[in-house]
RNA sequence: GGCGGGGUAGCUCAGUGGUUAGAGCGAAGGUCUCAUAAUCCUUAGGUCGGGGGUUCGAGUCCCCCCCCCGCUACCA
C-alpha cells in the first residue's frame, strides 16, 4: 500500500493555539482523511516545538519553569485538536527523549560530513537581557530594557548553508512542485539565488534546549531542533522504530504558514542533505486569516478564539468555512458574518435541506425504506448521473492539488443540480397515485443515491455530519471505510431502512448569534469576540487617533511594539497650508485649507492658541491623510496635523521639514 | 529602491484576442409546498484601476502612470 506522510509545523508553545494553528491542523486532518479514503496508508504528524530563548523568557515572565509552560501549552493544543476531532497519528514534542536522540544524531551526522564547523558569532549584546540587538555601526540601546549594549563575541557552531546554494536551486528547478504555491516558490528561488550565508546553529546564551553533541555548553539552535521533529516523530533516532521511519519518510506533504516558508524550503532541505537523508516531496505554504483586513494579534485585540468558534458553530461548520471560503494559499478575511452566511446558505440550505427533503419523501411514500429504481431512467436521471460521475473525478483532481475550495465548489454545483432536479420532478405531486409509483421510486432513489455519494465525498471535510447522514441513509458499513476509487453510481441503498431523520445542519439565527458574540446593539465587526470580558469605555475613533499621535503618554504603556504593517496603515502626507482662519465661536480651532498635491482639503486643528492663522499660510506640514472625517463646530475636518505636545499645558509644536518637499509626498 | 503577484458586480472571485463580460453570496420580485421561513425562477447591479497604443476586434497583447499585497535591500 502506498504511504502518505503529512505534517503540520510543530507549534511553538510560548502561547496557546489560535486560528492560524487551527487552520493548518484542520487542513492536514482533512487531507489525511481524504487520502485514507483513497486507500493510502496515512501518517499524520503534528506536535509542539518547546525549546529556545522565547520559551525560556515566556516561562520566566509567568514565574514558572519552561517545562511547566511547555506542558501546559502542549496540553492546550492536544485538547483543541481533540475537540475538533483531529485524527493525528503522531504528536511529537521536541522535549521528548526520543527527539533528543534524533536531533543529536542529525546534528552529529551533519558535523561528521563536514557541514558544521566551530566559529564565532559577534554582535551587540545586552548582558542583563541576554539578548542580541540588530547589527549596527555603533552600539544601539537594548530594545527591551533601553540600556546600552556591548560588543560580545560568542563561540558558535555554524552550518555551511552557503555550499548548498546550487543543490537547492537544482532541487527547485527539477521539482517545481517542491514549493507551493508558485508565488512562494519564486520568492524562495530569488532568495537563494542572491546567495546564502552560513547559519549559526548553536547558542551558548540559551540553556533551554538540546545540547550540541560535540560541545555540551552549547544548545542546538531551535529551528534545527524543531525541524528534526518531522523525523523523530516517526521514529528516526529510535532503534525500535526504524521501520516506521523507513516506511513513511520522506513526507509527501508538509504544510506550513507562509511566515515559515524559508525554514522549510531552504534550511530544512539543506540540513537533510547535510545529514544524507532524503528530502520531502512538497512543502505547501498557506496564507493567514485576517480580521478586518488586518493581521490578527493579541496587541490588536482581534484574535479569534478557536474554542469560541467551536462552541457556536461546531467543528464541521468551522472546517467547512476555513476550507471553502478562500483558495488554499491565499490570505483570507475572517468574519462571523461570512461564517454564518456559509453555514446557513451552503450547509443548512443546500446540503442539509436536500438531505431532509429526500429522506422525508422516502419515509412518507415508501414506509421509511429506500425504494429500488422501478421505472426506466429519463434523460433527467441520466444527466444527473453523468454530473455525479464527473463530480467524483473533478473533486479528487482538486483535492489532490490541495485546491479545497475548488473541490467543494464542484460538490455544491452537484447539490444545486439535484435540488433543481427535485423541483422539476415534483415527486410530492405523485403521492398516492398508483400509476406513478415506479416513477416516484426512481426519482427518490436517484436523490438518495446522490446524497450517498456526496456524503462519501464530503466525509473528510465534514466527518461528524456526514457520519450522521450515513446513518440516516441506513448504511451499515462505516463511512470512513468507503473508498473513493471504488465510488460509483449504484443501487446499494435500495432496501435500506432509514435511520431517524433529524436535521444535520440546523440553520443559525444570525442576528441572535451576533448578539451573543458581540453583546447587543452597537459593536459589529470591530470588537473582538471576547470584548465583554474586559470592557473598556468606547473611544471615538478620531480621539483615539489624536491621543496616539499627539501625546507620548498614549503610547502603549507596557512597552509592547507594533509591526511595521500597522504603521503602514497610517497615510502620512506632506501638506501645505494655503488658507487659514479662526473658526467662529471656538477659541482653539483653526480652519486650514491644505494642499496635499493631488487634492485640497479642509482640516480643523486645535492650535489657535499657539499659532496665529496668518503665520501658517505657505507652511509645509505633516498630515494624517486617511483619518476618518469628523465634524467640529459644524465644519468637517478631513485629516489631522502632526505636532509635538510640549510642556505641562501640551502646547502643540507643528512638525515640519528643513528641506524642500513636494506636496502630497508620502511619509514612511 | 529592486523583484514578484494583484486591481473585473455591494462582497468573494472566474474569465484560451472574437456575439450583449460571467458564477456564488447578498439585494429586490415571483413560484412551489416534499423540505431546515428551505428549494426553484426572474431582475437589478460593471467607464474590467487610469491614460495611450497595436488590431477588423482588447478585460485579455504592448507602453506609461496610480494603488494594494508579498519577498528583498545596514529599510523600519
Amino acid at each position: 500500500m502506498d504511504t502518505f506522510y503529512i505534517t503540520t509545523p510543530l507549534y511553538y508553545v510560548n502561547a496557546r493555539p489560535h486560528l492560524g494553528h487551527t487552520y493548518t491542523t484542520l487542513v492536514a486532518d482533512c487531507l489525511s482523511r481524504y487520502k485514507r479514503m483513497q486507500g493510502y496508508d496515512v501518517c499524520f504528524l503534528t506536535g509542539t516545538d518547546e525549546h529556545g530563548q522565547n520559551i525560556e523568557r515566556a516561562a520566566a515572565a509567568q514565574g514558572v519553569a519552561p517545562e511547566v509552560l511547555a506542558d501546559r501549552n502542549a496540553g492546550a493544543y492536544r485538547k483543541l485538536w481533540s475537540r475538533f476531532g483531529v485524527e493525528y497519528d503522531r504528536f511529537i514534542r521536541t522535549t521528548s527523549k526520543s527527539h533528543y536522540a534524533a536531533a543529536s544524531e542529525v546534528f552529529q551526522r551533519a558535523f561528521d560530513n563536514g557541514f558544521i564547523y566551530k566559529g564565532e558569532y559577534s554582535g551587540w549584546y545586552c548582558i542583563p537581557c541576554n539578548l542580541f540587538a540588530p547589527e549596527a555601526d555603533a552600539a544601539p540601546d537594548c530594545d527591551v530594557c533601553q540600556r546600552p549594549t556591548e560588543r560580545v563575541t560568542e563561540e558558535s557552531y555554524f552550518f555551511k548553508l552557503s555550499v548548498f546554494q546550487k543543490q537547492l536551486l537544482d532541487l527547485y528547478e527539477k521539482h517545481p512542485e517542491f514549493i507551493n504555491p508558485i508565488s512562494r516558490r519564486n520568492e524562495v528561488v530569488r532568495f537563494v539565488s542572491d546567495g546564502l550565508r552560513d547559519l549559526s546553529v548553536s547558542r551558548t546564551s540559551v540553556k533551554w534546549g538540546i545540547p550540541v553533541p560535540v560541545a555540551d555548553n552549547h544548545v542546538i539552535y531551535v529551528w534545527f531542533d524543531a525541524l528534526v521533529g518531522y523525523l523523530s516523530g516517526i521514529g528516526f533516532g529510535n532503534s525500535r522504530e526504524q521501520d516506521q521511519f523507513r516506511k513513511y519518510w520522506p513526507a509527501q506533504v508538509q504544510l506550513v504558514g507562509k511566515d515559515i516558508i524559508r525554514f522549510h524550503t531552504v534550511y530544512w532541505p539543506a540540513f537533510l542533505l547535510a545529514a544524507g537523508l532524503p528530502l520531502p516531496e512538497r512543502v505547501h505554504a498557506h496564507g493567514w486569516w485576517l480580521k478586518d483586513e488586518a493581521k490578527m494579534s493579541k496587541s490588536r485585540g482581534n484574535v479569534i478564539n478557536p474554542h469560541l468558534l467551536l462552541n457556536h458553530f461546531g467543528s464541521d461548520a468551522v472546517r467547512y468555512f476555513l476550507l471553502r471560503e478562500i483558495p488554499f494559499g491565499a490570505d483570507g478575511n475572517f468574519s462571523y458574518q461570512a461564517m454564518i452566511q456559509r453555514t446557513n446558505s451552503d450547509l443548512a440550505n443546500d446540503l442539509g435541506n436536500l438531505v431532509s427533503r429526500t429522506l422525508a419523501l422516502i419515509s412518507r411514500n415508501f414506509e421509511n425504506t429506500v425504494p429500488p429504481p422501478a421505472a426506466d431512467p429519463s434523460s433527467l436521471e441520466n444527466e444527473l448521473k453523468h454530473h455525479v460521475l464527473t463530480t467524483i473525478e473533478a473533486y479528487q483532481g482538486h483535492m489532490d492539488r490541495l485546491a479545497f475550495s475548488r473541490a467543494l465548489e464542484t460538490v455544491w454545483d452537484l447539490l444545486s443540480r439535484t435540488n433543481k432536479y427535485i423541483n422539476v420532478c415534483a415527486p410530492w405531486t405523485m403521492a398516492g397515485d398508483e400509476a406513478q409509483q415506479p416513477r416516484l421510486a426512481t426519482i427518490l432513489h436517484t436523490c438518495a443515491e446522490v446524497v450517498r455519494i456526496v456524503t462519501v465525498l464530503l466525509a473528510p471535510v465534514l466527518p461528524v455530519s456526514c457520519a450522521k447522514v450515513w446513518k440516516q441513509l441506513g448504511q451499515r458499513e462505516a463511512l470512513n471505510l468507503q473508498r473513493l476509487n471504488r465510488l460509483q453510481w449504484s443501487r446499494e441503498l435500495a432496501g435500506n431502512r432509514l435511520g431517524e431523520v433529524t436535521p444535520v445542519f440546523p440553520r443559525l439565527d444570525g442576528k441572535a448569534l451576533l448578539e451573543t458574540l458581540f453583546g447587543s446593539g452597537s459593536g459589529r465587526r470591530r470588537k473582538p469576540a471576547d470584548s465583554r470580558k474586559k470592557k473598556a469605555p468606547p473611544v471615538p475613533p478620531d480621539e483615539a487617533g489624536k491621543a496616539a499621535a499627539t501625546t507620548a503618554a498614549a503610547a502603549p504603556a507596557d512597552g509592547s511594539t507594533i509591526a511595521i504593517g500597522d504603521f503602514a496603515k497610517i497615510d502620512l502626507r506632506v501638506g501645505q497650508v494655503v488658507e487659514a482662519d479662526k473658526v467662529e465661536g471656538a477659541d482653539r480651532l483653526l480652519r486650514l485649507t491644505v494642499d496635499l498635491g493631488r487634492e485640497t482639503r479642509q482640516i480643523l486643528a486645535g492650535i489657535a492658541q499657539a499659532y496665529a492663522a496668518e503665520s501658517l499660510v505657505g507652511r509645509k506640514i505633516i498630515v494624517v491623510a486617511n483619518l476618518q472625517p469628523r465634524k467640529l463646530r459644524g465644519l468637517e475636518s478631513n485629516g489631522m496635523l502632526l505636532a509635538a505636545s510640549v510642556g505641562a499645558e501640551d502646547r502643540p509644536v507643528l512638525a515640519t521639514f528643513l528641506e524642500e518637499v513636494p506636496n502630497g509626498a508620502r511619509l514612511k
